[in-house]
DNA sequence: GCGGACGTAAACACGT
DNA sequence: AACGTGTTTACGTCCG
């Protein structure tokens, strides 16, 4: 201890400093929108199965081969996207009171995230791309992709024309009916075929990795047939599809199908920006509004000159780089060197782990600047195009809900910003705790102090890097930042200079004037209850009592019917839960349930929770658990009731529940000199 | 307007 | 004596 870092003359008291309107340090400028940049166009895609070239006949049954190896593919991709998202929640997750650490993690160079997917994460990625590259990397992949699959259907539709033109020409020396139905038989197969094509687009889409739309749902389906055989299908179709109704119709339909379930799915499943429902949308000419597969798949075996893997002359299939001299050669290239085997199809699902991660990754850096944006008051231009959907992963444990809010990367207690109250925001914040904060701020009101809004631990664990680099002031109280300095810590306790020093470490805007606000630490320190010196072997140190913590201002609750009331429905449920959020958040901390770790002498008995308390970290006490009506509702209180009383503690909370259970003599059970003299009348001090 | 919560400043006491 | 640590008091601001 007393590593004396942030040990200034405290007495050279740095002069302008006013009173509490003094918070320079909130900008407001208004900031320009954030750039994330557009979001998903659809770019063309492009599937792994490219080169199906393969001079081989692939029946129907290979085909349906082709689509269960690529299933698994399709479904580990969405695995990986959940887990990366988890894990980019996880991240932020509230309780990380370390968070340093976690963000710190590991560092994979982009060779290696290569080579094991699974564990590049998100914020690895950042560091080894740019926002720009990015996007880049994004659309390129999404287009080479979707081309593949493109290219590797209009072989199968080759394939089975083929065999179906075979068919008929044998036909002819076979009864009609004979024919008919194996016409049937084959037109049932394309059918079939161009459904599983619909469907594996769908889970492309679904991904993010596609976008289609609702004309274009069928577009494969209607273009494939012609790029095979302009002229021959519709004569198939005719010839025995069902009169009325071409069968492309049908397909069509069943692509509208597939579309409306894939637009649903999109809407869930899909990260952020990528693949907003809205690229269901084509413009009045028809063209879609986005770049469309559809529209180089079909033509870039017809319009020389272009592919989405072939720049500069050489191939750009992801480690590849063969130059080709024209687009010919490298189409050969492509389908020899690319074809779809395990290699390609391996190396096609590292690139499809890239991209969504570079797109979780993307949605959170974007989420993290409105966040930050709007901590500042500033206005965000436009609301992102993916930063709106950015909802939890439906599958993502509840736990993850916090985090992934990432999104929530609001300061719960902060203060929000009146501007920002708007759309972007309110959404990304997690359920319950939102609504509570946003209500509490008030627009001026720097610091809200986190009793009523929800953990600060889960908004510093979120904001933690930005509080640490930006000198903004926090929007928390001293008495609050100095709680969670205390319980960030494995004993729950620490000495004053451990406290400067977290201040300093923490938060940028304490790295200055440190007169000022170490007077401030030291004076709250001494004023609160809450806050209990212990004298230790090494000196004193300051530990939490989080009752009396909690205890602070409940009563007055009482006595205004509109708080209890604003309690209850929103507001107070953060605040009131915060505690509880917080012992939530962190329950990482594992001292908290170890009540070993607590200092015998001199924490345990300052903290009456702590013996006990092991299940129940740091959240309130319901200090005469029935007792203080003011102080919670039942329903707020229901999941901390739990924590078993103390007798000392029965003692104190014997104080029936007047409506202003003021006169707590709060510490019966510490007789510690400073309890004795809070037994005084006062309420608190005056 | 009042009272409470906060923040800031500063005086003062004490121990090292 | 200088500092660090604690305690208190005073005052201003914000907000319900």
């Amino acid at each position: 201890m007393m590593v004396e870092s942030a040990s200034e003359t405290i007495r050279s008291a740095p002069s302008g400093q006013n009173g509490v309107g003094s918070i320079s340090g909130q900008a407001d400028g208004g900031g320009g929108g954030a750039g994330a940049a557009g979001a998903g166009g659809g770019g063309a895609g492009r599937d792994p199965a490219a080169g199906a070239d393969s001079n081989g006949e692939m029946s129907p049954a290979e085909l349906l081969h082709f689509q269960q190896q690529q299933a698994p593919v399709l479904q580990a991709l969405q695995v990986a996207r959940q887990l990366l998202l988890q894990q980019a929640s996880g991240l932020s997750s509230p309780g990380n009171n370390d968070s340093k650490q976690s963000a710190s993690a590991v560092q994979v160079p982009v060779s290696v995230a290569m080579m094991s997917p699974q564990m590049l994460t998100p914020q690895q990625m950042q560091q080894i791309l740019s926002p720009p590259q990015l996007q880049a990397l994004l659309q390129q992949q999404q287009a080479l992709m979707l081309q593949q699959l493109q290219e590797y259907y209009k072989k199968q539709q080759e394939q089975l024309h083929l065999q179906l033109l075979t068919q008929q020409q044998a036909g002819k020396q076979q009864p009609k009916e004979a024919l008919g139905n194996k016409q049937l038989a084959f037109q049932q197969q394309l059918l079939q075929m161009q459904q599983l094509q619909q469907q594996h687009l769908l889970n492309l889409q679904r991904q993010g990795l596609v976008s289609l739309q609702p004309s274009q749902a069928s577009g494969p389906l209607q273009t494939l047939p012609q790029a095979v055989c302009p002229t021959d299908l519709p004569q198939l179709w005719k010839g025995e599809g069902a009169p009325g109704q071409p069968a492309e119709d049908s397909v069509k339909q069943e692509g509208l199908d597939l579309t409306g379930s894939a637009t649903t799915a999109t809407s869930f499943a899909a990260p952020p920006k990528v693949s907003p429902p809205l690229s269901h949308h084509t413009l009045p000419n028809g063209q879609p509004t986005v770049l469309t597969p559809r529209r180089d798949s079909s033509s870039h075996e017809e319009t020389p000159g272009s592919h989405p893997l072939y720049g500069h002359g050489e191939c750009k299939w992801p480690g590849c780089e063969t130059l080709c001299e024209d687009l010919g050669q490298f189409i050969k290239h492509l389908n020899t060197e690319h074809a779809l085997d395990d290699r390609s199809t391996a190396q096609c699902r590292v690139q499809m782990q890239v991209v969504q991660q570079l797109e979780i990754q993307l949605a959170k850096e974007s989420e993290r600047l409105q966040a930050m944006m709007a901590h500042l008051h500033m206005r965000p231009s436009e609301p992102k195009p993916f930063s709106q959907p950015l909802n939890p992963v439906p599958g993502s444990s509840s736990f993850s809900k916090v985090t992934v809010s990432a999104a929530d990367s609001f300061p719960d207690g902060l203060v929000h910003p009146p501007t920002s109250a708007a759309a972007p925001v309110t959404p990304l914040r997690p359920p319950g705790l939102s609504s509570a904060s946003l209500h509490s701020g008030g627009p001026a009101r720097r610091r809200s102090s986190d009793k009523f809004c929800s953990p600060i631990s889960s908004e510093l664990a979120q904001n933690h890097e930005f509080y640490k680099n930006a000198d903004v002031r926090p929007p928390f109280t001293y008495a609050s930042l100095i709680r969670q300095a205390i319980l960030e810590t494995p004993d729950r306790q620490l000495t004053l200079n451990e406290i400067y020093n977290w201040f300093t470490r923490m938060f940028a805007y304490f790295r200055r004037n440190t007169a000022t606000w170490k007077n401030a630490v030291r004076h709250n320190l001494s004023l609160h209850k809450c806050f209990v010196r212990v004298e230790n072997v090494k000196g004193a140190v300051w530990t939490v009592d989080e009752r009396e913590y909690q205890k602070r201002r409940p009563p007055k609750m009482t006595g205004s019917p509109t708080l209890v009331k604003n309690m209850i429905s929103g507001l107070s449920y953060g605040a009131l839960n915060a505690s509880y959020q917080a012992a939530l958040a962190e329950s990482s901390f594992p001292l908290l349930n170890s009540p070993g770790m607590l200092n015998p002498g001199s924490a345990s008995s300052l903290l009456p929770l702590s013996h006990d308390e092991v299940g129940a970290p740091v959240e309130p006490l319901p200090s005469n658990g029935s007792s203080s009506p003011p102080r919670l509702s039942p329903s707020q209180y229901s999941h901390q009731v739990q924590v078993k009383e103390e007798p000392a503690e029965a003692e104190e909370d014997r104080r029936p529940g007047p409506p202003l259970g003021p006169p707590n003599p709060s510490t019966a059970g510490p007789p510690e000199d400073r309890d004795l003299e809070e037994e005084l009348p006062g309420e608190e001090l005056s």
